[in-house]
RNA sequence: GCCCUCAUCGUCUAGUCAGGUCUAGGACACAGGCCUUUCAAGCCUGGUACAUGGGUUCGAAUCCCGUUGAGGGCACCA
């Protein structure tokens, strides 16, 4: 049997990162079993339909590597693909289970229903259907008048959800309500159109979030009604912020989209989604697990059941780890569109400056969580700076003086360097510093600052050479003039 | 209110199904140190957890029951 599973998600907005990894976990077991990753789009709510919604899901999904075999764009045998084309299959079956008596049609009013719920309510009991036109004689509610289609749920008995991940789950039915099947407009309710296109799909796994644990009774009546078998189930957990509640735009990023444009890498976010409620155990202590290592381990009953908090914290760390692990090549590539984004460099990237960028790109490597950190850590070198604070021109324990002193060597140095490049510049350097009896950090924190504008900065002399030596002499002089007018006024 | 699920360091987790090798291992974060031109990165060291009460057993993080806590569900939403 050729294991099939779905992501089935509906087209109301991005895609919340918590139901991604759980896509993730989906499309590892599909890949794992050779089976097949079927995408489809869950439409039927018309009120809740966002334009583009679709390509926002689809493009997220390639973005994180995961590719499926049926659906949208590809195609596949089992289509459409959306169920807003669908529609007259979920009437029809409706329709059927009317015929088979198990199913009625109901034209309760919403206020009417309202109400019950609101006196049940009062009355401390659990809000559910009271049965009013179940109990009709059939054909009493007309099918050309407006209605919805209702399952008629067993007053009686229990059903039992076998759950791999937990074991059997006993619902009683007396506690399920006699769920709408279909709309009044004519739309089938998600009950409807899962169980119908997952049994038609042929899926035989369904891994969702356990917030569907509840009503899953309801649809293993459906697929009893309709005579068929239901697939094996999984529940995983939900992911939670960092406050223990449901994670939520209050958190940070949610959406696949923001995660990219803060410059996250795919493959990391990948494995660090891949890790949120599921590890490869057996002693295993690396955290870093490539795409193929993943699909091989990927174990479906070994997922943790308690709900996983998203952190931040760890996902920056493996983000890091993920940037220093790529070629320079390959960094430089992913590194240009978070400058062309600040501005830094025009959209296309003029030859000239390339030989700056690639001397930038080992600089700031092992310094990035994010590749948009690679912005405020270069900035300098693209945008003219401020004239820093006198007081940052002067070095730890020296005099104004003595730090003017400094800066005019400096300047000379800089100005008579046959080689302006790191290595060349950073041996004078030091020997200046040894001459004015400085020590280098001395020296060089007063360089930093006039150079950069920054006390923290990538390696001093590579952004130096980055900078370049008209950039670098001009910027001395900067800091010559305040450090004059300081010691004038003074 | 009713129903369902879950429970190991602050966080992600290993160990739980097949009780002893667990004075509970790893990672992130945090603290200290080394390295060092700043910051990182790297290396070393450190603290912190089996929610709670009972039971079963020679022995329980692991099995059973209660309690507490947390999460989820109870729509013509998915």
């Amino acid at each position: 049997m050729t294991v099939r599973v779905r992501f089935a998600p509906s087209p109301t907005g991005h895609p919340h990162i918590g139901n991604i990894r759980t896509v993730v976990f989906n499309w590892l077991f599909a890949r794992q079993q050779h089976g097949k990753f079927i995408l489809r789009i869950e439409d039927t709510d018309r009120t809740r339909y966002v334009e583009d919604a679709i390509h926002v899901i689809t493009s997220g999904l390639r973005w994180l590597g995961m590719d499926w075999d049926e659906g949208p764009e590809v195609g596949g045998d089992y289509g459409p693909y959306i169920q807003s084309q669908r529609l007259e299959l979920y009437r029809q079956k409706a329709e059927e289970l009317v015929a088979m008596g198990k199913a009625y049609r109901c034209d309760c009013s919403p206020e009417r229903l309202e109400q019950v719920r609101e006196a049940q309510r009062a009355r401390g009991e659990t809000p559910m259907y009271d049965g009013h036109c179940r109990n009709r004689p059939p054909g009493e509610v007309s099918p050309d008048k407006p209605h919805v289609i209702r399952l008629k749920v067993p007053r009686e008995g229990v059903t039992v959800m076998h759950d791999l991940l937990r074991g059997d789950i006993v619902f009683e039915n007396r506690l399920l309500d006699d769920q709408i099947l279909l709309k009044s407009d004519g739309f089938p309710t998600y009950h409807l159109a899962v169980v119908i296109d997952d049994h038609m799909m042929g899926i035989t796994h369904i891994m969702r979030g356990d917030d569907w644990i509840s009503s899953e009774p309801k649809r293993l009546l459906l697929y009893e009604a309709f005579g068929w078998e239901p697939p094996v189930y999984a529940h995983v957990p939900l992911v939670l912020g960092t406050d223990g509640k449901k994670l939520g735009k209050r958190h940070g990023a949610v959406s696949i989209d923001e995660f990219r444009r803060q410059g996250y890498l795919p493959e990391a976010l990948f494995n660090f989604l891949a890790l949120l409620g599921w590890a490869p155990g057996g002693g295993e202590e690396r955290e870093i697990f490539s795409r193929e290592e993943l699909i091989e381990r990927f174990d479906i009953t070994h997922i943790n059941l308690a709900p996983a908090v998203f952190s931040y914290d760890k996902l920056n760390w493996m983000n890091g780890c993920y940037i220093r692990a790529l070629s320079h090549d390959e960094l430089l590539r992913r590194l240009i569109p978070f400058w062309v984004e600040a501005g830094m460099i025009p959209p296309e990237v003029p030859v000239e400056i390339l030989p700056t960028l690639k001397l930038l790109v080992p600089l700031v490597q092992e310094r990035l969580k994010t590749l948009r950190d690679v912005v405020e850590l270069t900035d300098f070198i693209f945008t003219d700076i401020p004239v820093p604070p006198v007081e940052k021109l002067i070095g730890a324990k020296m005099t104004a003086e003595q730090s003017l002193d400094a800066i005019r060597r400096v300047q000379a140095l800089m100005a008579g360097a046959p080689h302006f490049e790191a290595e060349a510049l950073e041996m004078p350097m030091r020997q200046l510093a040894a001459d004015l009896g400085l020590k280098a950090g001395q020296l060089f924190g007063i360089v930093r600052n006039a150079v950069t504008g920054k006390e923290v900065s990538p390696p001093l002399f590579g952004s130096i050479e980055a900078l370049g030596r008209a950039t670098t002499l001009k910027r001395l002089e900067r800091a010559e003039e305040a450090l004059e007018a300081y010691i004038k006024q003074n």
